[in-house]
RNA sequence: GUGGUUGUAGCUCAGUUGGUUAGAGCGCCGGAUUGUGGUUCCGGAGGUCGCCGGUUCGAACCCGGUCUUCCACCCCA
């Protein structure tokens, strides 16, 4: 090997135990997401780089991976343009295809072209890789799967109520409890904004609040002056700085700050209904909370504003996010379409269940029996026996040759196998099979013809 | 995109002011054990010290570049 293989940074290879874990995720939360009335859909890993581009800010453009054009692409570019040097200029003329960002943007345009033969309300799930040109950090990569669950044309808010339910029900069933699902909502924010006089900064005075409990206070006001917010704006808003007691205490914090405002009071009867009606019908596992710093997620929100935190202790951004958005398909000329959904941050949610150690211990075992080879003739015998044995649906494997006993043993315990079949002359003479069960050591013998009561000891576990 | 950090055996890590042949634990392979793993004992293999260049009589060690890891920003699942 002249050269050690790599793969490109923020991406990562998954052996087989991973790859068990994560399809144990992702069956989980596409179990509930059925459940819940959802259907997938799958759309193409790349897509036109009009579809993507301008729809995340400034910032998400830059986090685009983009795709060089097939072909002599660089002789189609006009001199002045090539002679500028200049990449955002280029790109476009070079780069027509990127790769997907996120799911939403991709299913909103799946909406509209597929609008004549889409039945309304229609809720849709998701569940494949995007691409973000980040730096990697713990938790961040640039190439991760996202869970995505949404309504479009659907503007009750027992949806909100409902994706609350679905969150709650796929943590619980993955075991994790105490995670906090914190809601907010976009027309209180911009209802905060215009009462303080700064609806032209709504977006910098929600990205500076939503870090007021990461940097504090002092330093979120900071940020706002910085951003342009006069310092009497910033003193309109001290009750955020100061929210506390229950949800009903602080829903009442927020009426009296947004008396008068219409679209402010609005999102604070749209909370009030919400966190009502799920308190009411009550939760497994997962805690709702208020959150009126939460503004994270992207600027197409109108509504509803979820997020997920791992349980406390646990050092990880959020593990789920989502809202309401009422125009997402208007960006593509299909108007008055409102949707809503959540996203779940599959390998986010897969460090948080690998640091509470919260894996099924079944994830380790990828075979339940392995049957040991004792010859060429003994190992037809075995071959017929674990080909009876995958027929009654086990996960059976003959060792392909008939190296010494204990290369055997150690490769069948080294693959946490359960069960090993010892099949030699003096089986097949008494017409049985002998089992050994590698965790208590002890051996039993079962007739060949028979195989039904090893079948059952097998499934029980 | 900005600033910092990391890289030595398959894995986790030592490695003195720059100085002969780069070490340990675990793992791996073989044997003790030709029908019994996970414990024990004995033996063995395995390294362009991330990569490229520079300084030096001499570089794992100093300098520059680059890639990678992790962290703080930005932003986000």
């Amino acid at each position: 090997m002249a050269q050690k293989p790599s793969i490109p940074k923020g991406t990562r290879d998954f052996s087989p135990v991973e790859v068990a874990k994560r399809n144990h995720i992702i069956k989980t939360i596409k179990k509930h997401f059925e459940t819940f009335g959802f259907m997938p859909i799958e759309t193409p890993s790349f897509e036109n780089s009009d579809t993507l581009l301008g729809k995340y800010g400034e910032e998400g453009d830059r986090l685009i991976f983009k795709i060089l054009n097939s072909g002599d692409f660089i002789s189609k570019v006009d001199d002045v343009t090539y002679s500028s040097k200049n990449s955002s200029t280029i790109a476009p003329k070079i780069t027509e295809k990127a790769l997907r960002y996120d799911l939403t943007v991709p299913f909103a345009r799946y909406v509209v072209m597929h609008q004549n033969e889409i039945d309304f309300p229609f809720k849709r799930y998701q569940v494949q890789p995007v691409w973000r040109a980040d730096r990697p950090q713990k938790g961040r990569f640039r190439e991760f799967y996202q869970c995505d669950a949404d309504v479009v044309g659907a503007n009750s808010l027992l949806q909100e109520v409902e994706f609350v339910q679905l969150y709650d029900a796929v943590f619980t069933d993955l075991g994790l409890s105490g995670t906090t699902i914190k809601l907010n909502n976009r027309k209180v924010l911009s209802g905060i904004a215009e009462v303080i006089g700064a609806q032209h900064l709504l977006v910098d005075f929600t990205v500076a609040l939503d870090k007021l409990d990461k940097i504090g206070e002092e330093k979120v006001k900071e940020e706002m002056l910085a951003k342009g917010i006069s310092a009497t704006a910033i003193a309109k808003a001290q009750p955020l700085f100061n929210m506390q007691g229950s949800v009903a205490e602080q829903l009442d914090q927020l009426k009296d700050l947004l008396v008068t405002s219409e679209v402010g009071m609005k999102g604070v009867a749209e909370l009030d209904e919400i966190l009502e009606t799920v308190t009411e019908l009550g939760l497994k596992s997962a805690k709702l909370e208020l959150d009126v710093t939460l503004a994270r997620g992207l600027n197409y929100y109108t509504g509803a504003i979820f997020e997920v935190a791992a349980p406390e202790g646990v050092k990880m951004g959020s593990i789920g996010g989502g809202g309401r958005y009422d125009d997402l398909t208007g960006i593509f000329g299909l108007k008055d379409v409102s949707g809503v959904g959540i996203s779940f941050g599959l390998d986010r949610i897969y460090l948080v269940l690998e640091e509470l150690d919260l894996f099924p211990k079944a994830m380790e075992q990828s075979l339940d029996v392995l049957c040991l080879n004792f010859g060429q003739k003994e190992g037809r015998a075995a071959l017929r026996l674990v080909t009876a044995l995958r027929g009654h649906g086990l996960r059976a494997d003959l060792y392909p040759s008939s190296t010494k006993m204990q290369k055997q043993f150690k490769y069948a315990d080294k693959r946490n196998v359960p069960y090993v079949i010892l099949l030699g002359e003096s089986e097949i003479a008494q017409g049985e099979f002998t089992v050994k069960d590698m965790a208590k050591g002890e051996q039993t013998n079962y007739n060949l013809t028979d195989l039904e009561a090893f079948v059952t000891k097998v499934k029980q576990q």
